[in-house]
DNA sequence: CATGAATGAGACTTCATTCAT
DNA sequence: CATGAATGAAGTCTCATTCAT
């Protein structure tokens, strides 16, 4: 008895998000993550029954792949600052290491093919920045602002950072880290 | 490509940004837009020889407008730091105003379909911005971080804030600006 | 501007009834018809958006052809066992010169292509007989059988007589039809 | 073609059946009969080399069952119109007692599955008939019309008014039988 | 042997583009 | 020149059959 092969899941992920890569997310078609997976059409429909249901189900998975590793560095009785700076060294690193999954995310959120499901799951990833920021209140470390807003300013920050950094080809060392994460902090401090 | 009557570019436009921001740039196609703006498939192919022609106009189009927009409320001799603030409530202020404008930008920015010109186009919009904050830096008021950065930073910021706001359904008012600027203006402020 | 050609629906009509024929409901392909009607694939579904309403339209049409045609032979003022004998001999006549129509019929009657709307149809069809008999029983000519039994009766009778000339290639002539008649009449007169 | 379970053969059968009468014979595949019968699909295909010869080979079998089961209540001496009641009556609880079957007979015969051979098998099941009635002429009770001719006559009557029970939910008793059985009885006797 | 995952040919359907009217 | 019907390549998906375990 053959058993449902779980790595193949995996392998399916693996060429889709290498083919959005290469070619983006419109021009991703199944005959080709067939091609570079070596699988038969049939197979990838055993695994998903759609390629919506395929878009959808890896979206989910980095979706929460990228919110445990943004929040594996936190640790819980470092101080205000501290935390920040390894949270936000960690967000930009994150973007980075996995560009290719990032890239995937962002090609989907723009597309047709996400379900509500997968719309809504943008939410959950900031429970924990929010937890964060209400310490620094507390402890009078942090501007009483909205979450929500400094959240949104911080996140647009880094993330366009690493933009430009993937645009302009620049490698992104401490003393860019420092120098980021000093502009955010100097916004947000009391 | 016979331009005879500019009014239909116009018109195809129009129609263009609104399937888009009703349904996503992957869900456009040729014959909705032959419906909407009710021509024939023959005649917009008059104007635009291909989809990809179309998408690329536009977008070119719609980014110069942009840029000259933002940059219309810069006063030559104006203080620096009511220059900032003016430019950056008028980002902002653009972002919502057109929204349909760059929703289409933003999904064109991650599709295929953009040809080279079309992606060289960024750099353009940034010129004014870096002339303001050398200005800045001149009279000591800019932090010494490369220009790049710090456009990054405001730009990401004021981007997200507005994503924020829509997804939220928050009103923009005069508050919600200075809050907005003045995270910005503590980050970049020496 | 060329127009949407109203013969073409009628050219993928008969192309669906040879095909079917020749090969069967459950072998019939989008291809195959495109083949046939040498139509492009797309031009087809511009008349019917999918296989599924193309087999259901032609149903339609068919069954609805085929009850005119029935009762077209009827007239008013005629005796009733006479207008019995048009009515069955039509019938047959009709089942025999529109063979083909009758075999599609009979084959989308057991696949899973009908809708519900297709289903419904027979119904219509029997409010003719039903007419009929109700003015012979009135004259005393009819059994005081219930109508569905003794047009199940006579219809059944009339189709199964017709499949077995089919398929033993037997001629149907005045002879046979007069028979096929009397044998029906003899069960139903009173 | 190893038949060393016939118990699965049956099985197979059974589900076949099922299947046939809740989606229709084109709606029938291999992985529902596989799911159906818990059996593998290499199992399945050890018993039946394609999914023809399954249908085939069913098909053959039903008909065979039920010419035996149809003529079983034939009492060789019994008075003429007596055993044709018999076999009538027997005909039409047959019909309904066994639908299932019939009903997946039925889709066969307008499918292109059958090979030859299962199209040869109709002729098997009117030898009996025929003889019955070669009987009733011998005596004068029977019109002196084609054999062929007559049982058409009465077997796609009660064909048609099986059908129609089961399209009305109509119970068939005594009182029906009695009444379908005497119309038939009218058009044949002498 | 039994299993059911894997296969891939072939079916259905879409849509950018062309071209007859 | 405008039109929109027609086109067919290319995409999504199904399912009878095979074969590694």
């Amino acid at each position: 008895m053959k058993l449902k092969d779980p790595d193949k899941i995996h392998i399916i992920y693996t060429a889709t998000l290498k083919l959005v890569k290469n070619n983006g997310l419109s021009a991703l078609n199944m005959a080709a993550i067939g091609k570079e997976t070596k699988l038969g059409m049939g197979t990838m429909y055993g695994y998903f029954k759609s390629k919506e249901e395929l878009i959808n189900s890896l979206f989910k998975r980095l979706k929460g792949l990228n919110t445990n590793r943004i929040y594996s560095v936190i640790k819980p009785n470092a101080p205000f600052k501290l935390s920040m700076k390894d949270l936000f060294d960690n967000y930009i690193k994150n973007r980075v290491d996995y560009f290719e999954e990032h890239f995937f995310v962002e090609q989907c959120s723009n597309s047709h093919f996400l379900d509500s499901e997968s719309k809504k799951l943008d939410d959950a990833a900031f429970v924990g920045v929010f937890e964060l920021l209400d310490k620094g209140k507390k402890e009078l470390l942090v501007k009483n602002i909205d979450n929500t807003i400094i959240t949104a300013h911080m996140m647009g920050s880094a993330n366009e950072l690493v933009t430009m950094c993937m645009k302009h080809n620049i490698k992104i060392n401490k003393a860019f880290l420092n120098q980021a994460f000093s502009l955010c902090w100097d916004s947000i401090k009391r």
